[in-house]
DNA sequence: TCCGAGTAACCGAACGTTCGGTAGGCCGAT
DNA sequence: ATCGGCCTACCGAACGTTCGGTTACTCGGA
């Protein structure tokens, strides 16, 4: 038994957060519509039916890691870019807390990337991500809008340079590996370089977010 | 009818492909594991049974997309490097390629892209499509390793390096519209310019894929 | 004694797949 | 010209299985 799964068939620890984030580990690797609540419950240890005692149903269940998901990251972000100013500065710490965040919960955000389109249409809880998430862009747009008014930044088109970037930084979480060749500063470090050069910066130091002030996503599970 | 829907239900059209169209449509809109046959069955106008007439089954038919893909996508790139020398050149190349061929079929490469994990472990299928895939990436390592050893890329991480570009160049097909501020030669251009300057290329001009060289993917459907 | 946490057994519905059957077209022999 | 035989392309109905979810019950601890 790895500790990963000693962890989630523990009787001691919390069966709501055992099965969160047994979820996510699921949701991640197979996606949520191939994964079964009998899959949950033989990871955690139960029956299926014991699920249904923590949890009202499996899309709720999916619904509840998306929008806890999405407020963290929209808190962490009004966190990490309090109080500073000028677009380039916003624009690197947008960049490297995206990249951060993605590279140390990459199964949690790939669930909160890829399975919004399993929530049913029209329901609350997809309007409430949606609109979470529409806070979160708002804060990219606002960056690369303000550069280009302030004139430090030069781009054809905003919204295609806003989406190529932040797909490089959500990218992160299929490939990152911490024992890789580069660490996590410098991969941060890279992407603000090469994010500052798309839109055609002048090249100068920029910082790079604080990882303590990251999102927590509680259910990310731990590496095995 | 949309036009679309017209199409996938005419019956004097070749039913494979009708079959195919529909279901790299499903597949990219709800994913392989949210799609029944009943849904495909229904999009191009038959009931369940008959599916099963031109597809052995559903599995196989998601192999069948993915392996003739991505064998388009490893032929047409064999011809667009055909001869052309120069690091620079080539990596220019591929990253232009690679977009152009998810923004113009941005439901097939969406399937080849996401939909590799349903094929079932172990499988004769997933072994091809993989062995195809890495193919594929052997052309970026060669640029990439090609430009270091030349002296002019300068690279911290060469792997990181390469999946951030690919990464970028991918995601065309998430949020690319014909219709948008900006045209398709552009974005190749731009994106060119981003992975040279990530590589840390010298500036100066390089050549975009030819458009006509581009991958044949047949059951691409058309824009609705 | 009561309650939180779980189980065994089960439900109706939907799943992928298979089966027997049939409508309509082609084709060589009559 | 027409008939029998065969083929492609499908349909209606059902198969066994598995799905998400429910019900009735058990059991250890406060």
């Amino acid at each position: 038994m790895t500790p990963l799964a000693t962890y989630l068939t523990d009787r001691d620890a919390d069966a709501g957060l055992r099965i969160r984030t047994a979820a996510v580990l699921l949701f991640a690797r197979q996606g949520y519509a191939a994964t079964t609540i009998r899959d949950l419950a033989r990871t955690v240890g139960m029956t299926n039916a014991g699920i249904y005692h923590h949890v009202p149903s499996k899309e709720a269940l999916l619904a509840d890691l998306l929008i806890s998901g999405h407020q963290g990251l929209v808190e962490a972000t009004a966190t990490v870019l309090d109080g500073v100013s000028g677009a380039a500065e916003r624009l690197a710490l947008l960049i490297s807390s995206l990249t951060a965040t993605h590279a140390l919960n990459p199964l949690t955000t790939r669930v909160m990337d890829g399975e919004l389109r399993a929530l049913t249409p029209g329901s609350a809880a997809l309007a409430e991500v949606i609109a979470l998430r529409d806070a979160y862009e708002d804060r990219w747009r606002q960056a690369v809008a303000d550069g280009v008014r302030e004139g430090v930044f030069h781009v054809a088109d905003q919204k295609l340079t806003r989406l190529a970037l932040m797909t490089m930084c959500t990218g992160t979480s299929e490939w990152y590996r911490p024992d890789g060749d580069s660490t996590l500063e410098q991969v941060c470090a890279e992407f603000v370089a090469i994010g500052l050069a798309a839109v055609r910066a002048p090249a100068r130091p920029l910082p790079i977010a604080d990882l303590s002030l990251l999102p927590d996503l509680p259910w990310e599970p731990p590496r095995d």
